[in-house]
DNA sequence: TTAGGGTTAG
């Protein structure tokens, strides 16, 4: 045994329990075998030849722990595993790393952990230890790009110039570079530059191959533009490419994303019987996605049984955290208990994860805690996936010191951090207003200082940290031209971006530049979605610009947002706190014309102003409706509690108590 | 040699 006893510059030592020793590794592989092996041989050669040329005694160690670790990750896809060496073979220089690494395949059964968590929830245990943000691994995350771009003309660029210039090179260089690089566009969000790229490609006879295609429909899918889509297939088939799972799994995956539920299906149905192939467990969980995301469980429980003994823990983790954000907790658990009896999947911390996050997003602790129990009996491998979850609920709730301390703890055990660690931790800083913490770990991400780059989330979440904060919000707006502007554009915005600086500007009371950012979203061809346009019409109406808000709302390409009661239930609010019963009214009967049925928020505004007007009679006939429609009365007592706090409506207080008082018996009875 | 399905931002 060489592991040396400090694995960390701190001195801490990482507990060593329960070693898996596994007699021929090898037999435990799945799938491509040989493939793996050379995968593992580039891995290993990589890694101890630098460092440690002729040491047999070294090698023969160090083989040792490969073996361990491939026991351990047999539950994994063959993918994962594939893409996990490669990025340790591209990271790990010295033979120290090499040790941290080797002695984080040997944590899987390590007890601490848990408790650990156990601990953490129940009693959270805070640190003063500032995160060792050097100690991060310099990754080489963003340098495929720059690699790429020094050899060319030894500056930085973006992806796009690194195509214009690789097309003027003779020869050209291979498909799999360009592809590499839309890859890069599409990761920053620059969907619409990869369409172009891949339309200079083709007018410049590059040969694509079905990966090309497959990314470019993938951006065809975002930009929600599948008609475009659906005719690069035609041609890619014309062309003679075979269209393999995965470029049928863009093509479903952005059908979805478009809500067109049915058309993924029935090309899905299609596609397989023209090419006579059986559908994989990916391409199955991509449909059980899209039909949970379209709130469509019917028909999500229906894929699930005909994928018959094919799913995988995917499919298990897309229902069951599902099934528990609709609080079904008997379906879940149902489910959890037939996925713990099959055989055929190993629950993985990822899933376990995310139904730790759906029982602490309900404040179910108790059952939250049993988890890891489990987790435990199960011999789950911890990783980032399920810290992430951990650090996500103290940040949420505004304890970030305990978000670092798991940070830290994550730290000490090498499970390294993911890009959703950091970006959770940012949050964890702008919800407690800690913007100093923020634009400095943003800043470590942007400059490639940790083992990830920032994305598209860590800034806007930065966004969100600038524009919350009144003194900060000229800051904001400055950021928001230098990061998603125009001119210099890192990463392309979309609806959600947006979202943030238009919510920020409304409440800043700003409703004029507000509108100006709608606009200009509009006119750089970014799709609102459901909740920007909400958050538009909620700004309108909160700025007391019902007209504005009405023509916004009564906009031919609006009309499909509308099919949502919240939309129904901002308006009728926005109609009441302006003081305007008779539209209020008029948009109740608007939305049950529509065949949308209101609910307790779309009561509870009007409600709340009949008692505040002292109409008693009015009052009593909307509850009567309320009851009818099967609307517990305790629930309409809660909100009329909210209202009497916050002083909402600036109501007479004294009616609405007495009010919610006479409620409450009745609910009682 | 490159890639698809579960978690992060409004």
């Amino acid at each position: 045994m060489i592991l040396p006893d400090k694995l960390y510059g701190d001195g801490v030592k990482v507990p060593l329990v329960g070693a898996v020793s596994i007699s021929n590794p090898w037999d435990l592989l799945i799938g491509d075998r040989f493939y793996t092996r050379g995968r593992m041989q580039k891995f290993y050669n990589r890694v101890l030849g630098d460092s440690l040329k002729g040491a047999a005694k070294l090698r023969q160690e160090a083989y040792a722990r490969l073996s361990d670790w491939e026991g351990i990750e047999k539950s994994r896809s063959i993918r994962d595993f594939n893409n996990y060496s490669a990025r340790i073979a591209g990271n790990f220089e010295t033979i120290d790393a090499f040790h941290r690494w080797a002695s984080c395949a040997r944590l899987v059964t390590n007890v601490s952990v848990p408790l650990f968590c156990l601990n953490a929830i129940d009693d959270p245990v805070c640190t003063d230890e500032a995160i060792p943000w050097d100690e991060i691994r310099i990754g080489s995350g963003i340098g495929r790009l720059q690699r790429f771009y020094s050899g060319v003309s030894r500056e930085s660029a973006a992806a796009e110039d690194v195509i214009t210039e690789m097309l003027r090179r003779k020869p050209m260089p291979s498909i799999v570079d360009f592809n590499n690089e839309i890859v890069e566009l599409s990761r920053k969000g620059h969907y619409l530059k990869a369409t172009e790229s891949f339309r200079k490609m083709n007018m410049a006879g590059v040969k694509m191959s079905e990966h090309t295609i497959s990314i470019v429909t993938n951006c065809f899918g975002k930009l929600k533009l599948m008609d475009q889509g659906l005719s690069l297939l035609g041609h890619s088939i014309k062309s003679g490419l075979e269209i393999d799972d995965h470029v049928i799994a863009s093509i479903v995956d952005g059908l979805m994303f478009e809500n067109r539920v049915d058309d993924a299906i029935s090309f899905f149905k299609k596609i397989l019987m023209f090419g006579n192939r059986h559908p994989s467990t990916v391409l199955y969980n991509i449909l059980l996605k899209g039909s949970c995301q379209a709130h469509d469980y019917k028909r999500a429980i229906q894929i699930f049984d005909t994928m018959d003994f094919e799913h995988d823990i995917i499919s298990y983790s897309i229902l069951i955290s599902h099934l528990l954000d609709r609080k079904e907790f008997q379906e879940a658990v149902s489910l959890l208990n037939r996925m713990l009896c099959d055989t055929r999947v190993v629950p993985d911390s990822a899933l376990f994860g995310s139904v730790m996050k759906s029982l602490l997003d309900s404040n179910y602790l108790q059952d939250a805690r049993m988890i890891l129990p489990l987790m435990v009996q199960q011999n789950t491998y911890f990783q980032a996936n399920f810290f992430n979850v951990v650090v996500g609920y103290f940040c949420q709730r505004g304890m970030v010191k305990h978000a670092e301390g798991v940070v830290q703890f994550m730290l000490k055990r090498c499970i390294t951090p993911t890009v959703i660690t950091f970006n959770t931790l940012l949050l964890g800083y702008c919800l407690s207003k800690k913007l100093h913490s923020a634009e400095r770990l943003y800043q470590l991400m942007i400059r490639g200082s940790l083992n990830v780059s920032a994305d598209i989330v860590s800034a806007t979440t930065l966004l969100k940290c600038y524009c919350s904060n009144p003194s900060s919000l000229e800051k904001g707006l400055k950021f928001f031209e230098k990061t998603f502007g125009k001119k210099t554009m890192v990463f392309a915005p979309n609806a959600v971006t947006y979202a943030t600086i238009i919510q920020a500007l409304f409440k800043a009371k700003n409703p004029d530049l507000a509108s100006e950012y709608l606009h200009e979203m509009k006119s750089r061809d970014i799709h609102a979605s459901q909740k920007l346009y909400g958050v538009a019409l909620n700004g309108f109406v909160t700025n007391g610009d019902l007209e504005s808000a009405n023509s916004y709302f009564n906009e031919p390409e609006n009309d499909v947002f509308n099919n949502n009661v919240v939309v129904w239930n901002i308006m009728i609010k926005g109609a009441i706190i302006n003081g305007r019963f008779v539209l209020a009214k008029a948009y109740m009967d608007g939305m049950i014309k529509r065949g949308i049925k209101p609910d307790l928020k779309s009561f509870t505004p009007m409600l709340i102003a009949f008692y505040a007007h002292n109409f008693t009679i009015e009052a009593d006939n909307l509850v009567s409706e309320m009851r009818k429609i099967g609307i517990p009365l305790w629930l309409v007592c809660n909100e009329l509690k909210v209202a009497y706090e916050k002083s909402w409506l600036a109501v007479e207080k004294k009616r609405l108590w007495i009010a919610m008082k006479k409620l409450e018996t009745e609910a009682m009875s």
